[in-house]
Formats: C-alpha cells, sequence, structure tokens
DNA sequence: CAAACGATTGGCACCCAATGCCAAATGACA
DNA sequence: TGTCATTTGGCATTGGGTGCCAATCGTTTG
C-alpha cells in the first residue's frame, strides 16, 4: 500500500470515528482517547491528523474551501463579481451533493459554543476569498462589506436549509437572497 | 464594604490584570495563575468571575449586548426596520465612546484563531437580536438574510475603522454601508 | 448586639486537550 | 537487500476547566 495512501484511509478512518461517537455521546463527552481506539491509531498519531478536537468536526473544511478559491480564480476574463457568483453556485451545488453529512455534522453543532464559533471562523474565509476577489474592481472596503453581506446571506440561507432537514429546494433559496443583493447591479 | 460593589469591583480589577498581561505578552503566553495573582484572587475564584480564559478577551460583551436588546425593545410603536437601524446607531455610538478599550482588545485578538472566532461569534449574537426584531413585519428566512448581510456589512466597517485606528469618521463609513442595504427601500 | 443564615472564597484533587521528545517500525528506493 | 526518510507510538509535561468541601465574610433576624 503506498504511503499517500494509507495516510489517506488513516486520515478518513479517524474523521468517521470521530463523527461517529459524537453522534452519539455529544461532543464533549467524547475524548481524543476513546476516538483514537476506535480508529485503531494512538493518541499522538491522532494529534498528526487533526491538530486539534474541533477541526476532526470540520474534515472536510479544507478541501472545499480550496475549491472555491480555485473557482475563484479561474476564468481571470469574466468580471470579478460574475466569479464570485459561480463560486457560491458551486457551493450551493456541493451542499447538496453531501447534504447528508452537512446534516451530521449540524447535528454534532448544535448550539455548542465552541463549535459555533468554529464554524463561523471558517465562513469568515470564505468572506475573505471572495473579498479578495472583489476587490480587483472596486474600492476595498467596498469589497469587504459586499462579501460580509454575501457571507451573511449564505449563512442564513445554508442554515434555514439544515432547519429543513435539507428538504426545500436551495437554488430557490439562493434566488430569495439574491433579490435581497443583487451582484449585477452593484455600482 | 457592599457585597454587590465589592463583586463589581473584582470582577474590574480581574479585566483589568488580565488586559495588561494579555497586551504585555500575548493571550497564549499568561496563564490563569498569572491573572489571579496579579488580581489578588485565587485561581479557582477567578473562574468564578470569567468561566472561560477567552470571556477575560472580551468582558465588557454582556453589558453590551443587553444595551443592544434593550435599544430593540424600546419604542415598539416604530417599524421593526427603524428599530434596527437606531440601535445599530447606538452601537456605533458605543464603539467610538470606547474607541481606546477597542483597540487594545483589537491588538490582543490580532491573529489569534480562536479568539477572531469568539469575536465572530459575539457577532451572531447582534445578529440574532436584529433578526428577531426583523421578523416581526417580515418572513423570518427574509429576517435572518438582512440580519446576517447587516452583520456582515457592521464587521467590516468596525473592522476597516480600527485598522485606521480609529481615526476615519466612524458615522461616514456607516454611511457608505447604508448605501448597500437601505433598510427604508427593503420590500 | 449576637446568633444564625446565605453568599463568597480558597485550596485540593482530578480530567482532559495539546505539545515536545525520542525510539521503534514501516514504506520507498538504490 | 540494505539504507534512508517518513510515520508511528509511548512518555512526560503544561495548562485550562470542574467538582467538592471547609473557612470566611456580609447580611438578616431576634
Amino acid at each position: 500500500m503506498t504511503r499517500a495512501t494509507k495516510r489517506q484511509a488513516t486520515r478518513e478512518r479517524i474523521a468517521q470515528a470521530a463523527s461517529t461517537l459524537f453522534l452519539k455521546r455529544g461532543f464533549d463527552a467524547v475524548t481524543m482517547d476513546e476516538i483514537a481506539e476506535l480508529a485503531g491509531v494512538s493518541r499522538r498519531t491522532l494529534f498528526r491528523y487533526f491538530p486539534t478536537k474541533v477541526e476532526l468536526v470540520f474534515p472536510e473544511h479544507e478541501r472545499r474551501l480550496g475549491l472555491f478559491q480555485s473557482v475563484l480564480a479561474d476564468a481571470q476574463e469574466l468580471p470579478a463579481r460574475l466569479r464570485v457568483q459561480r463560486a457560491l453556485l458551486g457551493l450551493v451545488q456541493d451542499c447538496q451533493d453531501s447534504s447528508e453529512h452537512l446534516l451530521s455534522q449540524a447535528q454534532i453543532i448544535g448550539e455548542h459554543p465552541v463549535l459555533v464559533a468554529a464554524e463561523l471562523s471558517r465562513d469568515a474565509q470564505w468572506e475573505a476569498a471572495m473579498a479578495q476577489t472583489l476587490a480587483a474592481e472596486m474600492p476595498t472596503l467596498r469589497a469587504q462589506m459586499l462579501a460580509g453581506a454575501l457571507g451573511g446571506l449564505m449563512r442564513a440561507v445554508i442554515r434555514a436549509w439544515v432547519a429543513s432537514d435539507c428538504s426545500l429546494p436551495l437554488s430557490e433559496l439562493a434566488e430569495q437572497a439574491q433579490a435581497l443583493i443583487d451582484l449585477e447591479s452593484q455600482p
């Protein structure tokens, strides 16, 4: 078994073990030792794959953010606001494709303050990426404000969608959001 | 010395001690024991006043949030969106009045992921309060989206203001923000 | 004023997340 | 197959956070 493959498999085994235990008993009631044991690795190795316990709740984040950023960077010939719109649509698609995983994640996060905060700071990374892109064709402050507003919209949309058990059509919600801030008509 | 007075004094002494140490050596390099010693209380008592180390960075938050909520609840005869506008203006005023404290707080937070996340989750409480108020005169989802967008705007404005060492006129920035989402003209 | 009461405090032991260090094991490659 | 770099495990340590109990200090009542 090649090195990279094994690493990948171990990572997924750990994430799976963590998710299982978190869902069964809640974030706080699970110790790192238990996760390590269920995943079949030592506690020390577990910390090499996931530097903090919180990271175990968002195993897909880094990959997803990378995707988002690459969509923003693609097709440089298009205007920035259009690239942002595309990236957001891609994100929506990604959410729909993995709605199952999203729901269990939401259940784990629940009202837990630390996890809610962690999710918000991950959302902020998306906003930062959008702001950077938008800054190419408008003043920085305006780009940051717009990105912040878009991020706030996204959060509300996703939250509503998750609250409906992912049953409502996400695209419809996204349309309502677009009515509030029309990217096309921004000065 | 009456009980409540003493409690108040102790709380402020602790907050002051923490702020001093954080500014001098950074959040991570300060232990709870050191803060307790400088404040002249036992470690155990320190944890009774501030349940987590992070709370020590936002000692004013609870009071400020309460103020914000009471402004939202006042003057029920006015339309909700106007009350939200008032509350936001009050917040801006509050920030200008305590800009000094805000700057040192920003210096402590810096790029520290945990503190950034903690600040975001506090912002989210403001958004929730606004959303609840706005929900009185529009559908819940729309209220949440609008509140999220307003929160994103506020954050960008405050961030820009702090980045300028609180020298730019905050009211001017707020006006720019209003141009993006005009509360009056929302359907 | 004194005694009884309730809130505040301090000290202790304990749990657990997180980190540094070093030695053993394991896959890659000549 | 033998060497080399990566990965892994075990160990010790630091520091945040909590439960428990006894001592202390306002407060209240007779």
